[in-house]
DNA sequence: CTCCGGTGATACCTCTGGGGTATGGGCGGG
DNA sequence: CCCGCCCATACCCCAGAGGTATCACCGGAG
């Protein structure tokens, strides 16, 4: 199977539309579609059932949907992180924004004291990207936090466990009360995230992409957040954190492709372990 | 990047000489030169060293081999997974022989109880190769054994923890005595399992394939082995197995590609944790 | 030093098959 | 019932993958 076709298979299959699939692929549709039989010849099962108004996929096409992404996202991490060795370029590491800062912050120090250290490339996004960053190798090691993260298919390591908080705007009335339970916030507006096709869930709260973001919301007094107790670190006193006494814990974790074996990435997580 | 450039680039690296990797290939010599050196304009970067007696890897080369066969493996599984969803088969789960013999009994068992069972393909193999099977898509659920597997990359879930003991010919001067330590047979000749390549490291001790082979060998009186306990389990009496109390604890392990959604393969992880 | 064998690269040809345009067939909605 | 939307088919073109013949280069044997 050629990466050309599964593309094609990948287009059509999340377009559900065979002219919108081919736009998108920069092709005309007829060209697509004997590419989409060719493909269904090959595998030797009916990928889509076609209708008069549009594509649904087959049971056997959501498995190649499914199955196609990860093997796609693979071929491109093989030819990124081939191009950046040739470049010399350093380790690419993602985190969320203004999540664990203070730990990114000692082990970039305690990395770049190493004799053998390259060059750390710090790449901040928004929950839920730093997997697909790592897999299709735009990054080589990442920062994520259990239970919200998956880690799967990811060699990790634990850094850190910690309690969350409340942060809220320092006038907020529940910001005198002590440590307060689950309960006690249910009611409040808490934002939502994106889910990972980058749409949000209805609902009220406010919309926000980042801690960074949000840390900002709270401070204007238009939303409450629930986060890791090291959030506190660096915060301006207009924000208060209350510990959430009944919340899970949050693990931080270094994750890396299982297959990487790069020196370099060794040291890092090495450095890491030790902190 | 297209897998055919992918394949080729495997191949030339793997032998290390463009004649032979044509020859496996199946093509003539010219056109995988010319494939090559499309392939390194395309990713920017020299990816083999030409010399008049072969070629080299270079840094990039080494890096896109590595990651190159995962994700040709990647390719592959959903190829065959596609095409086995079609088909109508159910799961392939795989072991090595003579591994953890009753716990699999006891799971296809519980498994095949399910209301919502599919039918389940066991496959036996040799020592080390249940990843590669998991990974190209050949089989769909591993049981695996800590430390001697390695489970990167995949979701796994424990199932048992158990000590090791050591296998002799009934008549073994070591079997009447009580509880073994690794000093004890460190002297005697143990097998030798094939590395990741399929051949064997040098050195004294006959080669086994897998668990089956060794139990004849022992059996037959050449050789002995150090096997977890349960590898007792349906044992005739003409071996005896004595526990090894300080070698390390074998735990037996359910595992799966991480991203991995059909519903028969959660049952049968949910049945194992039941266990 | 020369020559030979083996290695990858180049030149040039062939023809497969991927992509384009034009058009057909079939179904749902107004 | 007809129009519009959507995917499939027919047919053409040419880029590019693959083949053969040959070259250029280097190491080693004599």
């Amino acid at each position: 199977m050629e990466t050309r076709e599964l593309r094609y298979f990948v287009a059509v299959a999340e377009e559900r539309h065979f002219g919108r699939a081919a736009e998108r692929l920069g092709i005309a549709q007829p060209p697509l579609s004997r590419a989409i039989q060719q493909l269904e010849r090959r595998v030797g099962a009916r990928l889509l059932d076609r209708t008069t108004r549009g594509v649904a996929l087959t049971e056997a096409g959501a498995v190649l949907l499914a199955e196609g992404r990860a093997a796609l996202d693979a071929v491109d991490a093989a030819e990124r992180r081939a191009r950046r060795t040739h470049d010399g370029a350093g380790l690419v590491l993602v985190s969320k924004a203004g999540a664990s800062e203070e730990l990114l912050a000692k082990l970039l120090d305690a990395y770049a004291a190493e004799a053998s250290a390259v060059e750390v490339d710090v790449q901040l996004c928004g929950p839920g990207q730093q997997e697909r960053l790592l897999r299709d190798g735009r990054a080589d090691v990442a920062l994520l936090h259990r239970p919200f993260d998956a880690t799967a298919g990811f060699d990790t390591e634990d850094l850190t466990t910690e309690g969350q908080a409340v942060f809220l705007p320092a006038g907020h009335p529940l910001a005198a009360r002590g440590p307060l339970r689950m309960a006690d916030v249910a009611q409040e507006p808490l934002p939502r995230w994106p889910l990972p096709d980058g749409s949000y869930p209805d609902g009220p709260g406010p919309r926000v992409r980042d801690t960074a973001q949000l840390r900002q919301l709270v401070s204007l007094g238009r939303a409450i957040a629930v986060l890791p107790e090291s959030a506190r670190h660096g915060l301006a006193d207009d924000v208060v954190a209350v510990p959430l006494v009944d919340a899970p814990p949050v693990t931080t974790v270094i994750a890396w492709p299982a297959h990487s074996r790069s020196r370099a990435l060794a040291d890092l997580v090495r450095v890491a372990g030790r902190l």
